[in-house]
DNA sequence: ATAGAAGCTAAAGTTAGGTTTAGGTCAAGA
DNA sequence: TCTTGACCTAAACCTAACTTTAGCTTCTAT
């Protein structure tokens, strides 16, 4: 199947002005065009896009990415490389998760301290309450 | 206890010249300087770099950050829009804690994906694998 | 008293990841 | 054929969050 460069944007979300960006970067090597020099977007393109989605969305940069895109261009002789980056990759993930994490916990701290201080009427209350009057799952996330 | 610039850049690794950065765009505002001009930092500004970077990990802006601290400047008064603030800001990490999860299980489905093809020399082998062959627990994540 | 480390300011520079603008060209329906 | 909506490029612009630079002042230890 091929798709304009608008049906893409319709389909994807992401606005035109981007994915012609992508392409301006190097990250559809293979893309062709019409006679009258029109993008044609194929299903190897579809499937770009999702692999930027998935990398992008995992803090990688469009740089990396370019050259993560141009690994896959060198076909079998890159794989350790590519494996190895996505192993690297998921570890990353699975960092920003524990830290988010972490940060949730302050956050509920926080929602705790404003809800009890709305109740009391008064921060200076909340202020001066003993630690173990802190709901014991938040206790250690105290800011 | 009152600390100096460098001090407080050493104690949390936050850069000096960020350090001056926020509080030009004043997150400090009731930070005081000695005679000489020179900034004296006081407990009161280490916590609000602790809740600076809580919230700005939970990908709130310098502007939106700033915001808060003014009301909280504001005593109790601004209570209610703190609380709100603050379970607005837990409900968006939530989110996207589950958006990282997503990506951690493409990834992963992506290191079987190389694991395998490394595993059997090409990756055409792999590409042409049928569903059944996948790992139960990351076949739905396949890009 | 003095040297040098640490601090100060204003203003300009940087980087990533796009978006906007201006001035055209292409393609499909009436 | 004509119109009009979709597409094209190059280049400039944008924003956030800092960092760097240049030139100057303050503080601290000898």
């Amino acid at each position: 199947m091929y798709y304009s460069i608008g049906e893409v944007a319709n389909a994807t979300g992401i606005a035109i002005s981007t994915l012609r960006y992508y392409d301006r970067e190097g990250m559809f090597p293979d893309m062709e065009r019409s006679n009258g020099g029109i993008r044609v977007f194929s299903d190897t393109e579809i499937n770009t896009l999702k692999v930027i989605e998935c990398l992008k969305s995992s803090g990688m940069s469009i740089k990396s990415i370019k050259e993560f895109l141009a690994w896959c261009g060198e076909g079998d002789a890159s794989l350790g490389k590519r494996r190895e980056m996505f192993h690297a990759r998921l570890e990353e993930v699975e960092k920003q998760i524990e830290a988010l994490q972490e940060t949730k916990n302050r956050l509920k701290y926080k929602c705790w301290y404003y809800d009890t201080a709305i109740a009391a009427g008064s921060e200076e209350v909340v202020k001066n309450l003993p630690v173990d009057e802190i709901p014991e799952d938040i206790r250690n996330y105290k800011i």
